[in-house]
DNA sequence: CCTAGTCTGGACTAGTCAGTCCAGCTTGCG
DNA sequence: CGCAAGCTGGACTGACTAGTCCAGACTAGG
């Protein structure tokens, strides 16, 4: 959660404004990509100064870095109290409603933060690839912790693979909501979240 | 495929010059991005003078448009003969492991040209995201002619929907192309695409 | 209270960016 | 052959970029 260099020696102050600047690289990253974000827009943003945005990262991949974490947290938290619940049926679609209904109050605009920062940086420095990995990683360990619940209580027939199911949700639901950004509708998105949970019906011992 | 202001008026030379732009840029755009190809660039890969970018296109929007527009066709171009084949299970298989053995190829670095940039611009001007939904329905028409193909042929029940079908698969095959790229593996593309083509066999009328 | 380490403001650099402009070249066409 | 339109080279601008540097303010711990 925190940058190597900087998990000691951190005043009450020193560590609010490291947050502020982090919120605010966060959300502006957000709303116009790592590209997009410059380090002036976050300076303003977080009444901040370059020495400061120095003083807490070595540069602005090592503030994306941070930025994907935070991403990362908010969006578990916004997603509680589903994603702890993730563990029948039922749950997987009371989380695929609520992740629908959220996409449509955003009016379809905006992708998956952490997926953007993904397509964005992925392709970069093996320090931030593997940031993001861990940021996936993360958000989809509710969905194991649930899909293992699933078959160790008999719900899922013995052959159902966890991390197999997990993984394929998480790819449909990035694809959901890339396309469901592109066409400008929660349609793709909820198309892809029902193929998903389809899939991991069709492991049901009872149907 | 051409940029509304340039539909007439092409001298051999001009429309040559004016691929060779739009050629150089997609290159650049697959492997840098949208953001991070800068114009000088463009013009040193082209042989191209900045008079001459700005004669062909109106901005660099503009020219981003092109190459959607060029990258859909390579990719369709690409995926020939499997493309055209998808109206059978055995079909999408073939398809499938075509795509998944090019990932491997290109050892996954670099997720999907069209995806990455639909992540980058699909939240700007709309003139753009026009373009990128277009782009995005051309690739996934070929998927949905077999799909429905097969339901009229009487290889999927009658209540299976080949429009929800391709975009699932769609959006299956963009979020498997992204985890693989973060991951650097073919993994979550073969296993998201696999959840797919399980998808479309669940409405199979033989088993 | 003192001092060393933490924190902050902001000027500055050197480079890059998209976009403009004009003068001169080439080419299609009458 | 001539000329209008298409095409090209490249200098130029003004805005913006990440990153550096230093002087000074704050603050925790002795």
């Amino acid at each position: 959660m925190t940058t190597a260099q900087h998990t000691s020696k951190l005043t009450a102050r020193g560590a609010a404004t490291r947050t502020r600047i982090v919120t605010a690289t966060a959300d502006l990253v957000r709303k116009h990509g790592a590209a997009g974000t410059s380090l002036d827009e976050v300076m303003a943003a977080s009444r901040t100064s370059k020495s400061q945005l120095y003083h807490y990262f070595t540069n602005k991949e090592d503030l994306l870095r941070a930025a994907a974490w935070q991403q990362t947290d908010r969006i578990m938290a916004t997603q509680r109290p589903e994603l702890d619940q993730l563990d029948s049926l039922a749950g997987l679609r009371r989380w695929r409603d609520k992740f629908v209904a959220a996409r449509d109050e955003a009016q379809n605009v905006g992708g998956c933060p952490l997926g953007s920062l993904a397509s964005e940086l992925a392709d970069g420095d093996p320090q931030t690839r593997d940031v993001l990995q861990k940021c996936f990683t993360a958000w989809a360990s509710p969905l194991l912790m649930g899909l293992t619940a699933m078959r160790d209580q008999g719900q899922l027939r013995p052959d159902a693979d966890p991390e197999a199911l997990a993984e394929a949700i998480m790819a449909a639901l990035q694809g959901g909501l890339l396309l469901s950004k592109t066409y400008r509708s929660s349609r793709p998105l909820a198309r892809a979240l029902d193929m998903a949970i389809d899939h991991v019906a069709s492991f049901a011992t009872v149907r």
